[in-house]
DNA sequence: CCGTATCCCATACGATACTG
DNA sequence: CAGTATCGTATGGGATACGG
């Protein structure tokens, strides 16, 4: 995430050649954050619902992309000062209007998944073919 | 990515347990596999103009990225036997139907990016001054 | 023109253990 | 409950040089 480079988008952004929108693409890509946008989207969920309906992550990694999506403004964090801690995650409206286009891409994943998986044997077979 | 995680999907396909939907998003979910499959959106298109397009990203990483998207099934390579050779990469019919998403989601990152730039301000100083 | 090969660094990530 | 700290590995990615 160095400031060093421009990535994506000065193909669409050719009039502002110093445009960041490349990073704040580049964070919605990471591994998890569409995972933990599209759980908390429902409405506020605490901590440990989060660790349960983003299977497969771990406490640290949740911890800290929570952290950058609260950075980004992408996520509210609200702590009640109660015994035990209660802390709640929200989506912001900006991250709201996030929601629509994230489910076509996970819908979109789920219709060719399998396409996908038929495209990696047969480009797999093709190499093992070519060594031969 | 391991075979042995599941991360993003299992919020949505609560019937299918292994379904591999989160590897496929993670795929896409890279740094410079919008960029690319974007740029590649419009026709086909030749290695060095793509490079020039994506900017940024170095020979080595457009390579590898391209290999991975053609493995998907996401572009086709097509070569041409000429001197000098000429090689031509197009999005395939799945990767089309992503394009509007994508832009989507291009979009947003533009609407949103001085919002964001905002909200990250916002939060250092509100850091720096817990330090303090 | 379209790559490959090599080296090396930064960071993402997981596992585990500890705390207010 | 909701984290932080520390450690180790794996992958991503840049720089450079070379090749068909």
């Amino acid at each position: 995430m160095s400031r060093s480079h421009i990535s994506v988008t000065d193909l669409v952004t050719e009039e502002n050649p110093a445009c960041p929108v490349a990073e704040v693409l580049d964070r919605v890509a990471g591994k998890w954050a569409i995972g933990i946008l599209v759980a908390a989207a429902k409405g506020p969920v605490r901590f440990t619902e989060l660790e349960r309906r983003v299977e497969g992550i771990s406490r640290r990694m949740l911890t800290l992309n929570l952290r950058k999506l609260e950075r980004e403004g992408l996520l509210e964090r609200t702590v009640y000062p109660t015994v035990p801690p209660k802390v709640e995650y929200t989506c912001t409206p900006m991250a709201m209007e996030l929601h629509e286009t994230l489910m076509t891409l996970v819908d979109w994943a789920k219709r060719h998944s399998a396409d996908i998986a038929r495209a990696q044997e047969a480009y797999d077979a093709a190499q093992a073919a070519d060594v031969a």
